[in-house]
DNA sequence: ATAGGGTTAG
């Protein structure tokens, strides 16, 4: 062009961002800014979208200023795309102030700030900040609920997320299929994969995320034959081609479900390259989980020497896993010596090979392992667990003392436990880190924040209610035996979520098979 | 003429 004008900059700038081209968008915005061409409120809208991923927070910082020089930064679309830039930079006290900063606020930037909570895993914020600007007159649309939902699924609030449900279709909003996805989702990491598997079969389109979200809710409940037979009838409809997602979703459905053979045989499809999806390490880590799963520790372990990535934290941690399940404490030591190289900092890994040597009885190394954390520093992430009962998430941590009915619950715990006894229910003394007396270590085990949730909700439904909890990290041993036989001698339904995966306890067995 | 927010993962 002989001329340009800040809308002809805009537009090219605009055409990179949405094909996702961000460092060619953001070159032009450079060379826009070289020529001369004051930028406009479209502008500094588009350029931001550019602005993600790991040189984009410093691009978005410096954007930031040319758009208060410009006074620009009130503008609703700048603002909105402002706000988000910081959110997606993990930078949420930003993207919060400016969105308070905002002279008008529409549901867009409304939007924005929820799913930027959401985002970050901040679920318990972004469904506060909806109840209020929906309280504050905020018309929400799909894109808000999806964002909400993703929120809900986190929490595994199911009544709040039927409540919605309810709201969309009130609102008779068309049938998005973005929004019934989310919804999907939020069924199935809210322990109702029938509710989820209904919206799916209702659906008049699907996209892959459809089939994903429906596979990974198989996955995370243990069953694997269903993923495998949902599996199939995507390839049989072959309206919607599998992406790397399915693959991941179908394999781990196989590892949780116990179907090693089925979950190698997709695997070698994988590799034959006739799917069309070339395995990547994360596929390659589900085999390792398959593989030590079913108990062939040294044949996982050879497998990871031979893939052609180099392993990563993950993988050796899944490896461990499987040696703490097996007792193989040979190749446990090599695997944690490799895994506390990479990954020092993760308090989970010497759970687990405490856990591993006290199985076996090498009291003297768990010591070890103890002296190494506090040399270390490893600062554990706390756990909690919380329940929703009357549209209430009530969260416990370790020795909570903080709910209003906590004297309640401590005895209510004591209760469980003198119960169980009876039922053989023995306190694994192994679960505990801290080098204190036996008494000591029964009393912290008791604590465990899962056994106050569980106290809680048999405290607060009726008999013969089915109970779920929910658990930011993995469940340990002691907690999932408490687990099992409060369900057979209580005649209840537990349904525990941890971070893997569901557990689903019914009679005093565990839809895990005790592996997770 | 050019503009902002969204769903699935090991």
């Amino acid at each position: 062009m002989p001329e340009r004008n800040v809308v002809s900059w805009t537009a090219m700038i605009s055409a990179y961002s949405q094909r996702g081209y961000a460092s060619e968008a953001l070159n032009l915005f450079v060379q826009m800014l070289r020529s001369g061409t004051e930028p406009n409120e479209f502008t500094f809208a588009t350029v931001l979208t550019s602005c993600t991923g790991a040189f984009g927070f410093d691009n978005g910082r410096q954007i930031h200023s040319l758009i208060i020089k410009s006074r620009l930064e009130s503008h609703i679309y700048v603002g909105s795309s402002l706000l988000d830039m910081y959110a997606k930079a993990g930078k949420i006290h930003e993207a919060r102030e400016v969105f308070e900063g905002l002279p008008e606020r529409d549901v867009v930037s409304c939007t924005a700030i929820i799913s930027g909570y959401a985002q970050l895993g901040l679920d318990e914020k972004a469904l506060e900040l909806f109840c209020r600007l929906q309280r504050e007159g905020m018309i929400s649309n799909y894109v808000t609920y999806a964002s909400v939902l993703t929120a809900l699924s986190g929490l595994a609030a199911l009544e709040h997320g039927k409540q919605v449900h309810n709201h969309v279709l009130r609102s008779e909003l068309p049938s998005y299929v973005v929004l019934q996805n989310s919804l999907i989702d939020m069924y199935a990491k809210c322990g109702n994969l029938i509710y989820s598997r209904r919206i799916f079969d209702n659906m008049s389109e699907r996209s892959v995320i459809s089939w994903n979200a429906m596979l990974v809710g198989y996955s995370k409940h243990g069953m694997g034959k269903e993923a495998v037979e949902l599996f199939k009838l995507m390839g049989q409809e072959n309206k919607v081609q599998p992406d790397s997602i399915t693959f991941l979703a179908v394999l781990s459905g196989c590892s949780h479900g116990g179907m090693e053979d089925r979950g190698l045989e997709i695997f070698y499809e994988m590799l034959s390259g006739k799917d069309g999806v070339e395995p990547e390490i994360e596929h390659y880590g589900c085999v390792v989980d398959l593989l030590g799963r079913a108990g062939l520790v040294e044949k996982a372990f050879k497998f990871i020497k031979q893939m052609p990535f180099e392993p990563t934290a993950a993988i050796w941690g899944s490896l461990l896993g499987a040696c703490r399940v097996h007792r193989n404490v040979d190749i446990g030591e090599v695997v944690a010596n490799q895994l506390l190289q990479i990954e020092p900092e993760n308090a989970g890994n010497y759970v687990i090979l405490s856990n591993l040597y006290a199985s076996a009885g090498r009291w003297e190394d768990v010591g070890r392992v103890r002296e190494l954390m506090n040399e270390k520093a490893v600062i554990k992430e706390p756990g909690m667990s919380w329940i929703e009962l009357n549209e209430t998430l009530h969260t416990f941590h370790a020795s909570d003392r903080s709910h209003p009915r906590r004297e309640e619950v401590f005895a209510k715990v004591g209760e469980l436990s003198a119960k169980i006894k009876e039922a053989g229910y023995a306190p694994d003394l192994s679960c505990v880190l801290y080098d204190v007396d036996e008494e000591q270590k029964e009393k912290m085990l008791l604590g465990h924040s899962e056994k106050l949730a569980l106290a809680f909700g048999l405290l607060g439904t009726p008999e013969g209610k089915p109970v779920r909890v929910i658990k930011n990290l993995r469940i340990c041993v002691d907690c999932h035996n408490f687990a099992k036989l409060v369900s057979k001698v209580y005649r209840r339904e537990v349904s525990l979520r941890d971070k893997n995966r569901f557990h689903h306890i019914v009679g005093g067995i565990c839809s895990c098979g005790d592996y997770w």
